[in-house]
DNA sequence: GAGTGGTCTAGACCACGGT
DNA sequence: CCGTGGTCTAGACCACTCT
């Protein structure tokens, strides 16, 4: 018999403890029920606290999990689907899509905007920065960069900050003809100023939607947004597609 | 003077150790050159390995950071962008999208995709293997679920797995109009069998794109694709938006 | 103050890629 | 074989929230 061997084909133990905990969270736990601490479940898995944690982080990343600190560990409710502006439509915080704006002042593009929108760097630009919430929690900060040249009629002199001025340059984009839209998603790390409005830690995972607003053969304005990586799954409703929440993910809640 | 205090706001280690490390990136170091290794770096450093790992995660995230065990670690080159099928189009795989079939099958769908199919839960659909490649790289891998309905020309009996029937079964597909499509994205960490096929290790950071295929009122077909989250940037180019790649990032490489 | 998750340490061994 | 990143341990202290 010698060795048993027990069928270790060399699975990371946080990996295998990932799965016996998604299994877990399936069939035992409720959305909203908060699980034994980080130092109890280690010592019932019969790990360290580090290789516990390293399994929690995976089920966060995936939206599983919630933890806070100085709270504890809860389970997620499913994430929910945010649709990005769609394709005809043109400029978002039309609807109910719940921007809010929190500020406008001007300053300097970072280059990568600037090249994009087509001014010399370091040039200053109206930077607005909204906030959008769902069901009461905020999933994305925003900061929405308009060169001078697009809104002619507002002077940069007047740098009056604040809600007030920023739904003025709002209501002055809003009559540009757009052209289209640019869009793209990558992964990134929630700055600090953006983990503070999204009451995350710096360095969470975040999805960085940056779009560019086309009129007139150029680009009028950059908008970077960064929605909670944990909480959010962002829908793009083509054409005519009939856009349909499929949130019937139906997670037995036993 | 008693204790100096030395501006600690309580700034992380590994935070502040990013800042410095991604500042070194910017100046000193040229796309694909190799760091020193892990131990080097965190005794210069004066911290342990453990949260230099930390600083080193983020920044591999974040896709400016390239690790392989039994290599070391490199400079990442800039994220490439890789389309999501546009708009109108319709199926992606027409021009030079690159997508190459690797495997067909049959076999029951999870769940969450069998309602979004409107079949019932384990009944078996065709089940298309699909890698899609930029640039020599492996960039994302992807599972499209089509139920027999969709493909009535196809026997189900059939089943000489491998690439040619896959062919079969997209030029079947080929022949249905869309009327749309609907299209998520999501944070989520790779399976076993994705993380092979895109070179990473099981439960690394991926974009997960899921598309659902309408035609005649119905979903058609449900494609649920993977994308390395280090090195895509996911582009959506809408109606008349011209699709200009803003490759020109220009990180300094001295 | 008690209890939680977040950070950090100083080790150890393992799996992998090249030589 | 050596050097690399990946995993794991058993502690410690800190920052936060709630009571």
């Amino acid at each position: 018999m010698g060795t048993t061997q027990l069928e270790s084909v060399q699975e990371p133990k946080y990996w295998h403890l990932k799965t016996v905990l998604s299994e877990a969270l399936d069939s035992d736990f409720a959305v909203g029920e908060v699980l034994p601490n980080e130092r109890d479940l280690a010592a019932r898995f019969g790990v360290a606290r580090a290789t516990l944690r390293q399994a929690l982080e995976q089920l966060e990343l995936e939206g599983r999990l919630q933890r806070r600190r100085g709270v504890g560990t809860t389970v997620a409710p499913p994430r929910v689907g945010v649709a990005v502006a769609n394709a005809q439509h043109g400029w978002s915080g039309d609807a109910d899509e719940a921007w809010q704006p929190v500020e406008c002042t001007v300053g300097a593009a970072p280059a990568m905007v600037a090249t994009a929108l087509g001014v010399d760097a370091g040039e200053t630009v109206h930077v607005v920065r909204r906030i959008r919430a769902t069901q009461g929690q905020a999933v994305a900060a925003e900061l929405l960069y308009v060169p001078a040249s697009s809104v002619p009629e507002l002077s940069v002199i007047d740098a009056a900050s604040g809600p007030a001025r920023a739904r003025g340059l709002l209501r002055e984009l809003h009559r540009l003809e757009l052209d289209g839209q640019d869009r793209s998603v990558e992964l990134g790390s929630a700055r600090a100023d953006d983990a503070k409005e999204l009451d995350r830690l710096p360095g969470a995972p975040v999805l960085v939607v940056t779009t560019r607003y086309l009129a007139a053969r150029s680009t009028v304005a950059v908008s970077v947004a960064t929605y909670r990586a944990d909480t959010c799954r962002l829908t793009f409703g083509d054409s005519g597609a009939l856009e349909i929440s499929h949130d019937a993910q139906e997670r037995k809640a036993s």
